[in-house]
DNA sequence: ATCCCATCCGTAAACGTTTACAGCGGCGTG
DNA sequence: CACGCCGCTGTAAACGTTTACGGATGGGAT
């Protein structure tokens, strides 16, 4: 691990100035002799530059950082799949953040742009605060942001639209026959959590069905927590025929303890969860869902920042991406839910971001997404 | 997002010259009321110092690459994971590289450490290559690797330990009184294939069971291929009582094929995986699995590098990771697999690694691994 | 022969830090 | 009173690039 050579060793070497040598290097119009001898200096001694000399010159870091609360949360996950290959492919490199949910660190890592170590930054907050537009709005980078922003809060931004996404999944309910679909919700003080709880009130009012509480229940995005509420929820009103489940993890808690309770899904219960998850795919019986586009909402981010980075002064955009319900067994059975799959292919939310993507990206991914241990091929 | 300012701005505005600026900033002993103007001048201006400038001054840039074939394989996702946390608390960033499994990439961000954009790096080769150990031996940064590497690589190594693994699961399943146990493996010419294919073997001569060729199928890694080989074999031997297979998502394609055979799991047919992903958990019924520790050879790896950081010239390290076997509904039914889970909590390889770490973030972790869209608090 | 211009290259400055070194004033000591 | 020392600060160099500028060289036109 000896120090590297420098353009100044190769200067040396080559009998050149360093401008020369840059020169050579950066394709700039040279003298065929001095050239060669350059490129010959540079490859005896291997020379390879260095990127944050480079940085500190041009300002320029080539590299861009995703900041989510957790990449453990298959909905992030599918984000940065999306988001690594178009950033790799533009010639940046990919940095993460997780921010354990920290409204605290999610502030720091705006902050710490000026330390100008990234270009740009694409953020997921969990919540939105104060503190957060403020400190956009101070950033010294440009920042893309995944998940409702207010208004007027001059940033590009890029939306799922809960609203639509529980409306697809009644209507698909209400279309089987179901007129008591509870909801089981996360808390309600969080951004999604809010959301979702409307959009049921509303579609719930669209269908000329009756709201009612004793079908609410709230507990948290996890299994344990959905599987808990769920209990709360049979226990209480018995006669529910439908599950509309705030997230995956609450659907598959919900899974466990209908199974439990000796409730066939989906003849005597209904299921669907949210997110359309590969947790989905792999339940029994398998989860219909509501893709809210994580993988789409992360290409889209990292399209606008690309883009923004080439014309920083562009007016700020929002982009919104449409929900969709992948239909599987947990609301029309096994052998339909097969018929679907064959009509549709298992498209999913993990291929359906591939569509724009280079063939042997989408091929590469597959791959990599089933492969196993230690890395298969 | 005006230039930002520099120590030279605040230099200026508090009357100093710039080397007292960089003193007190960096806590050097500075008169008191020097002190006072630069802090005083740096508030005002919204000093941040940069970060680029430094790493070129200091030779170390505070970040530390990941490089595995993609995010989406939930066994690297739990390494990273792991690693994340461990880097943040030691002040470095984690840079990530999906090379899409492809050995021309990975030599690249082998020889790119020559452009000294991280300290150091973690990679996990799909394979490897003569190209990979003399690109490990000519690498300008510290390397280690997860991943069995030859002896004598000079490299720091984490290993996984397919053989025992193996062994653990056919010892549990011959304990259950299975005796005709098949074997589903991914391609022979992969590392793990070949590890695994021949812990298979020994596994078989250690507990007296003839080696059946009818009994070994040869897939690939995914689900579907699973499938397609578990069909073949049950054409072929329908007396099979166990399926040992080579990784979780071939196992889910085992539970499919056998579902649909009507072959019961697991009173006419036991089914063990390997990985123990999140996948395993979430099937039905749930998967026995073998654990290779992907969070703990995460963690190991990390551990290896931040040593090696501060020691440069220690000797190269191996670690071997212990497997486990996560006992679930697959092997020995629903009920005792209840059981298993209240004995030893729902455990799996997802917690196992945050032992060591901080309960802060162990709860963090947990919470954000399952909470929904958005994110959740 | 003179002048001009084009071509190529080297010198030096700049990016924003850290830090070695030297200078300066004040104080205690001989 | 001279000296040395100490505490503090400023100047300048260095990290490894890129690039503006100007100098040198040579060829062609006048």
């Amino acid at each position: 691990m000896a120090e590297g050579p420098t353009i100044n060793t190769i200067a040396r070497h080559a009998g050149v100035s360093i401008a020369s040598v840059s020169r050579v290097l950066n394709g700039l119009p040279t003298r065929e002799e001095t050239v060669r001898r350059v490129l010959r200096a540079a490859e005896e001694l291997g020379y390879v530059p260095n990127s944050v000399a480079r940085s500190l010159k041009s300002r320029r870091t080539n590299q861009v950082a995703f900041a989510m609360a957790d990449i453990g949360n298959p909905v992030y996950l599918a984000m940065v799949r999306e988001i690594q290959p178009v950033l790799r492919a533009a010639g940046y490199r990919l940095l993460l953040h997780s921010t354990d949910a920290d409204v605290a660190d999610e502030l720091d890592v705006l902050r710490g742009l000026g330390e100008r170590y990234v270009d740009g930054l694409i953020m997921s907050p969990l919540r939105v605060t104060e503190g957060h537009l403020s400190a956009l709005a101070a950033a010294r980078a440009p920042v893309v942001v995944i998940g409702s922003m207010p208004e007027g809060a001059g940033v590009d931004n890029v939306r799922a639209d809960s609203r639509t996404g529980v409306r697809l999944a009644l209507d698909h309910l209400y279309g089987l026959g179901r007129r008591r679909i509870a909801f089981v919700n996360g808390p309600a003080d969080t951004v999604p959590g809010a959301a979702r709880a409307a959009a049921y009130r509303e579609a719930l009012e669209a269908l000329d069905l009756p709201y009612d509480e004793d079908l609410v229940e709230v507990g948290d995005f996890y299994r344990a927590e959905g599987a808990r509420a769920v209990q709360a929820l049979l226990d209480r009103a018995g006669d529910v025929d439908a599950l509309m489940c705030a997230n995956d993890l609450i659907a598959l808690g919900a899974l466990d303890v209908l199974r439990r309770a000796g409730r066939r899904v989906p003849e005597d219960v209904a299921v669907v969860g949210m997110d359309d998850t590969d947790l989905a795919a792999v339940a029994w019986p398998s989860l219909t869902s509501v893709s809210l586009g994580s993988a789409r909402r992360g290409r889209a981010a990292v399209e606008l920042l690309l883009d923004r980075l080439e014309n920083g002064e562009r007016e700020p955009r929002v982009v919104t991406v449409e929900p969709r319900l992948a239909v599987r067994a947990s609301t029309v059975g096994v052998r339909e839910a097969e018929e679907y799959a064959e009509e549709y292919g298992e498209a999913g939310e993990a291929a359906e971001g591939g569509e724009a993507a280079g063939d042997a990206r989408k091929g590469a991914q597959q791959a990599g997404r089933t492969a196993g241990e230690e890395g298969i091929r």
